[in-house]
RNA sequence: GCCCAAGUGGCGGAAUUGGUAGACGCACAGGACUUAAAAUCCUGCGCCCCUUAAAGGCGUGCCGGUUCGAUUCCGGCCUUGGGCACCA
């Protein structure tokens, strides 16, 4: 130690470990039971690393530590996901190709990476660019193919004009471009589906086995959206056809006084009337034109009637059948009943086109005027032999009377919708299928995959909603792998998300050529322990995962349902009130932070900011705090060594106290509570060695609990003590209950539940030793009271209550 | 509109089962060491009253409740952030 400016070398320390740990890597014994800890892979952008992207890297990296200390091998890849639209715009900005662009970004961040010291295991690395990646990526697609799941459809679609490509439901959510924020057309267009829809109950349903935040999956359980009612035909006049409709609230049938369609439903034209026709024609032209955007924002209900009736089979009343923009095509059956008296929607409806308004559930039994729709609880009314029946019980009741007539069925309705897989750029992996004039769509042999991506110079996007690999004759045509015709290969690639829906399952197999993973590698690493990423991939990519690892479940290649048991989302890291991007000018570089205190000093900085899950807003200032206390940590293990004391109770319960603080927060993950918990027992143990010594074993336990966080000081201090193999070599220690209390407690004396007194107690003093103590303490105040009741807390408190 | 988080000193934040509110750190102020600076060490640091101290009072977004005792539990509101949003 330079004793002139009594401040650790950490730029000598920190330089020497990362040689050391390169030369003999820690972590090497793959016979410990494993923990799988897995970080959300970046797409490797050429503007680099800031501090926010240290955060989530540094939680998974003290963790993976922590279970390697506890006697496990630890699972921590990295690996970069390459394809896709950030790449690929990337590379369009600066005019590069995408390839080159990825191969130089992926160098830069992997140098980047290495300065976090996480201890990464880089023989796993992956790109999902890699034609030795993305061979199972299309062999996947090719198994769902083969399993029906993959189906080729057209439909109307989003397509974003700024980013020039289709986008799934997940990615146009809220009306924006998940990417670029541009609100997304409608386009007619021919794509390629997965059928998530056939997983949607079991991707429901098994949320309940995850440990994951419940923010999570409520907002999956919500975009899966089941909901329970009924479908129910009605008869439509003059005609011996039915209008099939979805509802939730089968009890209020009675109420039903028209029905509504959406514009784009089959029957539509059927039904129009001729003197309707024209205005019903023009109704579908527009409501077309219309985005999604335009059709929420939309404040009034809009519609036109058909001129058709339809037969309430409850009521016999003839109702009237409208069309109208607020029903969606795509979701139920495209048509409803409408109960203006109990939904809103269908409330304005009526009053805006004058249609009847008929109450059939009512609080209190009574009729009333509505003056709004009431949607609340109450008793069937105007609803026949039904009447005086509970709402709840009347869903039950009418469903299972229309089932009886034939006409109608209990019945479940899911939000979510198939995912639109298909894109029309370049930069992703080929969709491997053959269209054969004469023997259809056929997939690739699985011997002839991978589909390599040609090597292009143009590869722009463009309007035509076809892919650049459109224009590429020679590899456009083929000959078709079942009759050796002459065919043509399909163009579009595939989304980004298609890689990064099972990479997780290729790290610990990375090299194998032969199959997906291998089933004694599967068995023995797999499923993912614990993953940690941001939030925004919420419903994108890990939904896209859970769907892609049911399937693989399925044809046998994995033996677990659920790929991540465990997922903690770290919270964002701003600055100036936005979060931090190199983009936005609002980035800190680690580099200058690292040169003035060290990694790990900016580790432990990173963490002491504030709770893990939480946002947090950046500041330089106090990484000051967090240096001294490195600093402070260094002195007291190197002014001690050497000449340590023997152990005394006091040392000991300390110790014992020490690692039951740290271990406790590191099992809950309130690691900025870690960090605090280092600073008040390097205080405290501070005074300790200045007023009596300190002894070996708590210097040994205080480097062992560092070292997930602060791994370069902790080896360096670890060999100053004379240990000879690596601190990662070392076990956890262990804490007793008993060893880490106090012989002396603080007993507090409130009267009334005021604050009154402080007094010190031996531990083993009894009840009344406790109380007579206490009284005594607070004699004078008691003097002219009467003490009503006694509250004693067994080493807290006691409590007089007097008057 | 619906759903979910969060609200504590000048600042970031802590508080295990309802039991001393403000740990730890930053900033600030005073002191020691030094020719001086840096570094380090010590002390103080929620607000009010008070020359000071003692004593007291107030205090965890607001209003109320339960309790001997509430940052913690319950009811009602306010603010901020996030998610969903014509899903019948």
């Amino acid at each position: 130690m330079d004793t002139k400016d009594r401040k650790y070398n950490f730029r000598q320390i920190e330089q020497k470990w990362r040689d050391n740990w390169e030369k003999a890597p820690i972590n090497t014994d793959k016979t410990r039971p494993k923990f799988y800890c897995l970080d959300m892979f970046p797409y490797p952008s050429g503007s680099g690393l800031h501090v926010g992207h240290w955060r989530s890297y540094v939680i998974s990296d003290v963790l993976a530590r922590y279970k390697l200390l506890q006697g496990h091998y630890v699972i921590h890849p990295m690996g970069f996901d390459a394809f896709g639209l950030p790449a690929e715009n990337y590379a369009i900005q600066n005019n590069v190709h995408p390839e080159a662009a990825v191969k130089e970004s992926a160098k830069l961040f992997k140098r980047q990476l290495e300065d976090i010291c996480a201890m990464y295991d880089w023989d796993m690395e992956l790109s999902t660019t890699d034609p030795s990646f993305y061979k199972w990526t299309q062999w996947i697609f090719v198994q769902m193919f083969k399993k029906g799941l993959a189906y080729e459809k057209e439909m109307p679609l989003n397509w974003c004009p700024a980013c020039k490509v289709v986008l799934a439901n997940e990615e146009a959510a809220g009306g924006e471009c998940e990417r670029c924020g541009a609100p997304p057309e409608k386009k007619n267009l021919r794509q390629w589906m997965l059928k998530i829809t056939e997983y949607g109950e079991r991707l429901l349903v098994d949320l309940d086995k995850l440990k994951w935040p419940e923010k999570v999956k409520k907002m999956q359980a919500d975009w899966i959206g089941k909901s329970y009612g009924a479908k129910i035909d009605f008869e439509i006049d003059g005609r011996d056809d039915n209008i099939t409709v979805f509802t939730t609230r089968p009890d209020t049938l009675f109420g039903a006084t028209f029905m509504v369609l959406a514009p784009e439903h089959a029957l539509v034209k059927e039904l129009t009337t001729s003197e309707n026709l024209a205005s019903v024609e023009k109704y579908i032209q527009d409501a077309g034109a219309l985005s999604n955007v335009d059709r929420m924002a939309k404040k009034d209900k809009t519609g036109v009637f058909t001129g058709a009736y339809a037969i309430n089979p409850l009521s016999g009343e003839k109702l009237e059948v409208w069309i109208s923009d607020y029903v969606l095509a795509d979701y139920g059956t495209g048509a409803i009943m409408c109960v203006p008296g109990h939904d809103e929607r269908d409330f304005e409806f009526a009053k805006k086109f004058g249609l009847p308004i008929l109450e059939v559930i009512s609080l209190d039994g009574e009729l009333h005027e509505l003056e709004e729709a009431y949607t609340g609880d109450g008793v069937m009314v105007n609803s026949g032999e039904f009447n005086g029946l509970p709402a709840v019980d009347g869903k039950e009741a009418v469903a299972g009377h229309l089932a009886k007539l034939g006409i109608g069925e209990k019945t479940v309705n899911y939000k979510l919708r198939d995912w639109v897989f298909s894109r029309q750029r370049y930069w992703g992996e080929p969709i491997p299928l053959i269209h054969c004039d004469a023997c259809g769509i056929v997939p690739v042999p699985e011997a002839d995959l991978p589909v390599t991506l040609p090597h292009v110079d143009s590869y722009q996007p463009t309007d035509t909603g076809e892919s650049p690999l459109a224009l590429i004759d020679d590899w456009v045509n083929t000959t078709c792998p079942t009759c050796c015709k002459a065919a043509k290969r399909e163009t579009n690639t595939m989304p980004q998300w298609a890689g990064s829906s099972w990479y997780f399952l290729r790290y610990v197999d990375v090299n194998n050529d032969a199959e997906l993973i291998s089933k004694e590698a599967m068995e023995k690493f797999l499923p993912v322990d614990y993953y940690v990423g941001g939030i925004e991939h919420a419903v994108l990519h890990l939904l896209y995962a859970r769907f892609y690892t049911k399937f693989l479940y399925d044809i046998g290649v994995v033996n677990f349902e659920e790929p991540f048991t465990q997922l903690f989302n770290q919270g964002m890291v701003n600055r100036f009130g936005m979060k931090m991007a190199k983009s936005k000018g609002n980035g800190v570089s680690p580099d200058g932070l690292i040169d003035k205190y060290g990694r790990d000093a900016l580790r432990l900085y990173i963490l002491f900011l504030g709770p893990p899950e939480l946002d947090v807003d950046w500041n330089d200032n106090g990484i000051e705090g967090v240096f001294r206390f490195l600093n402070k940590l260094w002195r007291l293990v190197a002014e001690n060594v050497g000449k340590t004391v023997a152990t005394t109770p006091e040392l000991e319960q300390a110790r014992h106290k020490m690692i039951h603080d740290i271990s406790t927060r590191m099992e809950n993950l309130t690691l900025n509570t870690v960090v605090s918990g280092f600073m008040e027992h390097t205080n405290k143990l501070t005074d300790m060695a200045r007023s009596g010594g300190i002894d070996a074993d708590t210097l040994r336990d205080m480097i062992i609990l560092l070292a997930p966080y602060a791994p370069h000081i902790a080896a360096e201090l670890w060999e100053t003590c004379g240990y000879t193999t690596s601190v990662f070599d070392a076990t956890w220690p262990t804490y007793d209950k008993e060893k880490m209390a106090e012989s002396t407690i603080t007993i507090v004396v409130q009267m009334n539940g005021k604050l009154r007194e402080n007094i010190q107690m031996a531990a083993e003093a009894t009840k009344e030793e406790v109380l007579a103590a206490a009284k005594a303490s607070v004699a004078a105040r008691l003097e002219g009271t009467i003490i009503v009741k006694e509250i004693f807390v067994p080493g807290k408190l006691v409590n007089f209550v007097v008057k």
